[in-house]
RNA sequence: AGGGGGAUCGUCUAAUGGCAGGACCGCAGACUCUGAAUCUGCUUAUCAAGGUUCGAAUCCUUGUCCCCCUGCCA
């Protein structure tokens, strides 16, 4: 995507990708950035390309493009248009042509009367309300609609007509069959076509039903052969739907798995597609592309590159936290990318008028100044020097702070590329008594900016010369809004920032006049300046504010920082256990099983903790035949709490490969000291992926404990000499760098006692 | 209430039972023809309480807090 070092990239998706590929479930990468086309893409969706298209290229995979427009009334051709745009602009190379759902249409619906056919769909003639009312809610199950049991011939026979054009919109809707009572609402009998006579962008007249998003989007990405389907975190709950329509429709191979992402949230702006087009249509903003807009088309007229979206999307990488990511981070980007790619240039943004009264009045000199300071050989123009000129009101104090570097009477400053000045005089309006003039001397030794003395002014300022200088509309941008959470509360619009936009009649250096919309400059020591894309004229451009320089001398505009978190207040929070309600419950059910009861005081068990253990049928039962197994029964209880319930859990099961007594054996071995803990948390791992005999897994992984403490001392000092630095260091006093060693002689004195090995570790360490 | 997710410096994110790391922000200094950039250094974190373990951010238990789900939108 760039031609940046590619940088691995590490987060959860890639744990995923590599698992898949280490096991064989792919043996490429599918990716897909899958847009609706009715609204522009702003920057969450810069992320999520980032992703999709980074994701395909760290593997050398593929990423589609393809529009997910299966909903005819809000998509538009000109939306897929600007889409596209969007995402070459940013970098994206999709594989092959720009895919479309509505590509799919004909399958889709062939999929539909199968599910029919299969007596998995229903054609439901209920009302909108009546569905919804039926549907339940998340305390009490649905109610099935009078409609679910139609015959398969009556079902495909209205299907066949909704689809003829037979059926007025709303008439009925064809429906999967599911489960009325699942604690998943999605999974109550979803909503699979819907009848739409409207015209679509692409199909024209040719359908007058549509299909839903969670029938469509699964099936989409099984006929293109997506491998990871990668979607924001709000479709967690459509997962389980996004499967079961891949399982009765299948087998698909690849077969396509949905994984969930954090979406972007920024501060000091909004992303939802709905309050940026409120913005739009109520004005606020001059459209879509307007620069404070944080949609990709306003960004990018902004002035704000692809590769600093890019940085950006790297920089903030990617997980399943809800987070607000600091805006700052975003303008870090910007300035970053284009601090090394702007051309430097002078431009006085609130003018103050300077006369040089050692200067000739009719002289102009043309000064040759490097475009990249420092650099001439990357390009140099002509800046003309005169007596009037125009510096910066800012730069100037008559009364100056005790920091103050810049102009002030007395003081000497030397102008970018030109001469030192020295100010000695102050005009004044005579009725506003505003200053409105400076009076200066130049010193004409210091031509270029360097003095043959050697000395060196505190300051350095940007400057143009009046009579030649250009005037140009300078807008500009801030923040859109006030405050970091816009949308935190009540109307978002109250809180946007009513100095977002200013605009400036600005003075220029005249070699800025041949500028190219969309070129960008660092006007110096103010910021980052583009020629407006939309608004210049040929030899007249306007210019747009990008971003400021980072001023850490005045920041009046840097953002209050919240106050760090008061230590007291964090220490004041309780520290005693908060039992809840559920910890009486518990204990209410103990007294109500008395065998349960008593096998908790068999076991010396935590009562409450015992009790959430063993109301789960098949949980106790496992541990009673562990027992009668021959198990120690605290042993068997804790080992299949902690240990077994983890490993289970990670395989996503809770029923284990082995039965209650065979896991008494296991008990047992470490019982009887046949090996040692840490080995016996090896062979259950290995045991519950593999299954087989425990005992005789001991000898085949080579597990049994050895108490040889001439092979352990061997070992240790081994380890010792291979982590020689980590010893140095230990030695130093850095004591936590025991358990790096003591891990490794752990590993090289395999099935000995950690007591022992710790022991003789200590005893090397300290001669 | 039911279901699905999540909790690590102020912010974003690593660490997959073994040295809590990086970046942004901030602070201090150096350098500077931009109070920028650059360079150097510094401050700051595992939601809580128990448990398992030689060793826990990581495994187990119980709590707390946050987000998402009841469109014929996606």
């Amino acid at each position: 995507m760039s031609d940046r070092p590619a940088v691995r990239r590490s987060n959860f998706l890639t744990d995923i990708i590599d698992a898949d590929l280490a096991a064989g479930r792919h043996s490429r990468v599918v990716t897909r950035f899958p847009p609706e086309p009715n609204g522009y893409l702003h920057i969450g969706h810069a992320k999520s390309i980032a992703l999709n298209f980074g994701l395909a290229q760290q593997y050398g995979g593929v990423c589609h493009l393809r529009m997910d427009d299966t909903n005819p009334v809000t998509e538009d051709t000109d939306y897929v248009e600007s889409i596209q745009f969007d995402v070459k602009w940013l970098g994206g190379q999709w594989d092959g042509e720009v895919r479309y759902a509505s590509n799919y249409f004909g399958k889709m619906y062939e999929l539909a009367e199968a599910l029919v056919l299969a007596g998995k769909a229903y054609v439901d003639h209920q009302t909108v309300e009546e569905i919804r009312k039926n549907r339940g809610d998340f305390n009490t199950a649905g109610v099935n609609s009078p409609f679910r049991d139609r015959s398969v011939q009556e079902n495909l026979d209205w299907l066949r007509r909704m689809k003829a054009g037979e059926l007025a919109d709303g008439t009925c809707v064809l429906r999967a069959k599911i489960d009325m009572a699942s604690p998943n609402l999605l999974m109550r009998d979803p909503l699979v076509y819907r009848i739409r006579h409207a015209h679509h962008h692409r199909t024209g007249d040719t359908w007058c039903i549509y299909p839903m998003y969670d029938y469509a989007h699964p099936l989409e990405d099984a006929l293109e052969g997506i491998t990871h389907s990668i979607c924001t975190l709000e479709f967690e709950t459509n997962r389980e739907l996004y499967d079961w329509f891949l399982d009765q429709t299948g087998p698909w191979t690849p077969r396509p798995r949905q994984y969930e992402f954090a979406r972007l949230a920024l501060g000091y702006t909004v992303m939802s597609k709905r309050k940026l087009l409120q913005l739009v249509v109520e004005k606020r903003v001059s459209g879509w592309d307007d620069p404070r807009m944080p949609t990709v088309a306003g960004m990018r007229r902004r002035g704000v590159t692809p590769e600093a979206l890019r940085d950006f999307a790297d920089l903030i990488g990617v997980a399943k936290n809800n987070s607000m990511v600091d805006i700052g981070k975003l303008e870090y980007c910007i300035r970053q990318d284009l601090e090394r790619t702007s051309r430097r240039a002078l431009a006085v943004l609130k003018p103050l008028a300077v006369t040089l009264t050692n200067w000739p009045d009719s002289t102009i000199e043309q000064l040759t100044v490097p475009w990249w300071p420092g650099d001439a050989s990357k390009g140099t123009r002509q800046v003309p020097f005169a007596k009037h000129l125009i510096i910066e009101h800012g730069d100037f104090a008559e009364e100056p702070a005790a920091d103050w570097k810049r102009l002030a009477p007395g003081r000497e400053v030397r102008l970018y590329g030109a001469y030192f000045v020295k100010c000695f005089g102050v005009d004044r309006d005579p009725l506003t008594k505003e200053i409105n003039g400076l009076r200066c001397s130049v010193d004409l030794h210091t031509k270029g900016g360097t003095a043959p003395d050697g000395r060196q002014p505190a300051a350095t300022l940007h400057w143009v010369a009046a009579k030649t200088a250009l005037t140009a509309d300078v807008r500009l941008y801030d923040r859109l809004f006030a405050v970091e959470q816009p949308d935190a509360d009540g109307d978002f619009l109250q809180h946007l920032n009513p100095d977002s936009l200013t605009v400036l009649q600005a003075r220029l250096e005249p070699a800025l006049a041949s500028a190219a919309p969309g070129d960008s400059f660092q006007f110096v020591r103010q910021g980052f300046f583009v020629a407006d894309a939309k608004d210049s004229q040929p030899g007249a451009p306007v210019w747009n504010r990008t971003i400021t320089l980072r001023d850490t001398w005045a920041k009046p505009a840097a953002p209050a920082k919240p106050a760090a978190r008061p230590a007291a207040e964090v220490r004041a929070k309780p520290a005693a256990p908060q039992l809840g309600e559920g910890h009486q419950a518990r204990l209410d059910w103990l007294e109500k099983h008395p065998e349960a009861k008593e096998l908790c005081t068999q076991l010396g068990a935590e009562p409450s903790a015992f009790a959430a253990f063993a109301q789960n049928p098949a949980d106790l039962e496992f541990l009673r035949q562990a027992i009668a197994g021959g198990a120690r029964p605290a042993d068997a209880f804790r080992w299949q709490r902690n240990e077994l319930a983890g490993l289970l859990a990670a395989r996503k099961t809770t029923t284990p490969p082995f039965g209650g007594k065979e896991f008494a054996a296991f008990v047992r071995l470490v019982t009887d000291a046949t090996i040692t803990t840490g080995a016996a948390k090896q062979l259950l791992e290995h045991w519950c992926e593999h299954g087989g005999d425990p005992l005789a897994l001991v000898d085949h992984l080579g597990l049994r404990r050895v108490d040889d403490t001439a092979a352990i001392q061997v070992a240790v000092r081994q380890v010792m000499d291979q982590h020689s630095a980590e010893v140095l260091r230990f030695r130093a006093g850095e004591a936590k760098l025991l358990g790096v060693l003591l891990g490794a002689a752990m590993r090289a004195a395999k099935g000995a006692d950690p007591q022992t090995v710790r022991a003789t570790l200590l005893q090397q360490l300290g001669e």
